[in-house]
DNA sequence: GAGCACTGC
């Protein structure tokens, strides 16, 4: 019956919203059940359903569960595409798929003429591939209609009240609401401020273990991996005094850079008669749902991105939440059963939090995205029909960076792609990697720069325990070189290879495979520059001179791009070495503004990569 | 002489 109506809405409605309440996740049936309705309507006939999530392991989960459902093998009817996997056939009807995979794909066929319905799901989550998505769906939407082709029917699913911004967008469509399946959360709000939420978090915390039965589960969200395992260790030591009668505690940290193993710990039981606390950042709220919470503590805080167009910087700072995501974090508590969530803050401070959490659009550097959009032939760029729109100071920062990369040209007012630039955005890259590769054959060292620059895409090349601080180091004195981290980091990488690596060469954590064979297809020749790694620097010199730094008479560093001071970071080879010029991968922002990931360059090479830009930027005395 | 929320192509 459900199926019935939902089909009779389907064909009445180009498009719909869908609110529901809580995040359809297990349980709820949104995801799994509507791609069906819609395939039963024989909407799928014609051509594909895509069912777009923002995280790989929701959209291969998912269509596990509904080929199981549908009693079919995945890879048949259901099948999922995600980064390095496609698990589909011609037979597959119902698709789910990263929205990253969505976008990507729209590169080759902007009107998404596969598709007859594209749902995106979990919509309020904003994420840039999301937002990006929002425009290309409605221009596909547009340009078939104007062409008379099978309509796009567009179906946008959020868990948030914002469905006004949606259905506005979308030119005023249709809202559907779903009842989800939430059971009642008692919210409680402290009386006054807390100056100190970590704190107040341990007091809440203790305050809870001793009345509550040591059956609930406590989940605490808080800011960082630092804090996490400092409160941890105080949780530990205080359990331990408590006094008789009291139940024991298990306290769980939960970060995304834990190990998996570790991250599996929070969802094994507490022994009988021991509270579970976990400690979580941010994951717990969207990636990773914990069974059995029965208590919600949120400090209010979160670690996020801001970006400041004028220095081009991303920040990583601690701040307040907005309304949407405390929500988020409360209905943690309540997911099998009535809950508590405790906010570690008053009511007025709650009612003065932001309505909803500012899009990612809205806060990152867009050269990449800007890249993008030109590669699915978007007329106009700088007025592309975002949702929520970003800064104008951003979306020129992003495209006049793309305009020193050789990416984009202006012509009769107008940007566009140039033939670098339409190579680069093949690349699943930022801009500055993919010029590099691309210029590296004229270097004679394309194996070394892909080597470096999927070393440098991956995070899980090197571990850096604190507690072993001095090992580590001792370890990497013998790959360290003096010609900056991207040297050393291709130390390491060869040293690896020799010791019989290249077994799974591409598929290892080490080795972007997707990088490695996009350089086959765009027929890049292969080369290695051997003990040369002089040439390796003067590639990199030459692909991210946006990135360069002078050093001053007094022995700081200038950014070359935006005259601001910046510091060589201490985990860097170069830390003491203070060269006259370096490029540096990123600007960190925390206590000072620190460059990570220095490469050792000349000045001359710095002048021929782009001749016109260091002539105003640098000393003419120096070159 | 420091310290990295979370995704994703």
């Amino acid at each position: 019956m459900l199926a019935d109506r939902a089909n009779r809405k389907m064909r009445l409605l180009q498009i719909f919203t869908i609110y529901c309440d809580p995040p359809g996740e297990t349980g709820s049936g949104k995801t799994t059940q509507i791609p069906q309705y819609l395939y039963e309507a024989g909407i799928g006939r014609l051509g594909l359903i895509a069912v777009t999530q923002p995280r790989r392991v929701a959209a291969i989960s998912l269509a596990g569960r509904v080929a199981e459902e549908r009693r079919t093998q995945l890879g048949k009817l259901v099948g999922y595409t995600v980064r390095f996997e496609d698990v589909t056939s011609s037979e597959t009807k119902l698709k789910f798929m990263t929205d990253g995979m969505l976008l990507r794909e729209a590169i080759g066929d902007p009107m998404l003429l596969r598709y007859t319905v594209v749902v995106l799901d979990e919509a309020h989550e904003r994420t840039v591939h999301t937002d990006v998505l929002f425009g290309v769906v409605k221009s596909a939407q547009r340009k078939r209609r104007e062409m008379n082709k099978i309509p796009l029917k567009v179906i946008v699913m959020s868990a948030t009240m914002d469905v006004d911004l949606f259905s506005e967008y979308f030119n005023k469509s249709p809202v559907l609401y779903l009842e989800g399946r939430q059971h009642p959360i008692h919210i409680y709000y402290t009386k006054h401020p807390q100056s100190d939420y970590l704190q107040a978090a341990l007091v809440s915390i203790f305050q809870i273990h001793q009345e509550a039965p040591p059956s609930h589960d406590i989940l605490v969200f808080m800011t960082g991996q630092e804090e996490i395992e400092a409160l941890a260790r105080t949780c530990r030591d205080i359990a331990k005094h408590l006094p008789d009668g009291c139940s024991p505690m298990v306290v769980i940290p939960l970060y995304a850079s834990l190990p998996p193993a570790q991250q599996l710990r929070v969802f094994q039981p507490a022994p009988k008669g021991s509270r579970k606390v976990i400690l979580s950042t941010n994951i717990a709220e969207t990636s990773v749902t914990i069974s059995g919470i029965k208590f919600v503590i949120d400090t209010g805080m979160v670690k996020a991105k801001r970006f400041n167009p004028d220095s081009g910087l991303e920040v990583l700072a601690v701040q307040r939440v907005s309304k949407a995501q405390a929500w988020q974090r409360s209905g943690r508590a309540g997911r099998e059963d009535s809950g508590s969530c405790y906010r570690l803050y008053t009511e007025h401070e709650f009612d003065n939090f932001l309505p909803m959490t500012v899009p990612e659009i809205q806060r990152c550097n867009l050269a990449a995205v800007m890249l993008q959009l030109m590669a699915l032939g978007i007329p106009d760029v700088m007025n592309f029909d975002f949702m929520s729109k970003p800064s104008p100071e951003a979306v020129r920062s992003a495209v006049e960076h793309l305009e020193l990369l050789g990416a984009v040209e202006r012509k009769d007012g107008h940007v566009c792609l140039t033939a670098l630039g339409k190579k680069m955005s093949s690349f699943p890259l930022e801009p500055r990697y993919a010029k590099t590769i691309l210029l590296s054959p004229d270097y004679s060292c394309s194996e070394e720069i892909v080597s470096i620059v999927s070393l440098l895409s991956v995070d899980s090349v090197l571990f850096n325990p604190p507690a072993r601080r001095d090992e580590v180091l001792a370890a990497r004195r013998k790959f360290t070189s003096s010609e900056g981290d991207h040297v050393t980091l291709l130390n390491i990488y060869r040293a690896f290879k020799k010791v019989g690596g290249n077994k799974e060469w591409c598929r290892e954590n080490f080795v972007n495979s997707r990088n490695m064979s996009l350089v086959k297809e765009l027929n890049l020749k292969m080369e290695s520059c051997g003990a040369e790694t002089g040439n390796v620097r003067r590639c990199i010199a030459h692909g991210m001179f946006v990135n360069a730094a002078e050093l001053q008479l007094d022995g700081s560093y200038v950014a070359l791009d935006t005259h601001q001071a910046v510091a060589v970071h201490p985990s860097s080879v170069l830390f003491q070495a203070k060269p006259a010029y370096v490029v540096f991968n990123e600007l960190l922002h925390t206590s000072r503004c620190y460059m990570r990931d220095l490469c050792l360059v000349d000045a001359d090479w710095l002048m021929e990569a782009a001749p016109e830009y260091f002539g105003r930027k640098l000393h003419p005395s120096k070159s």
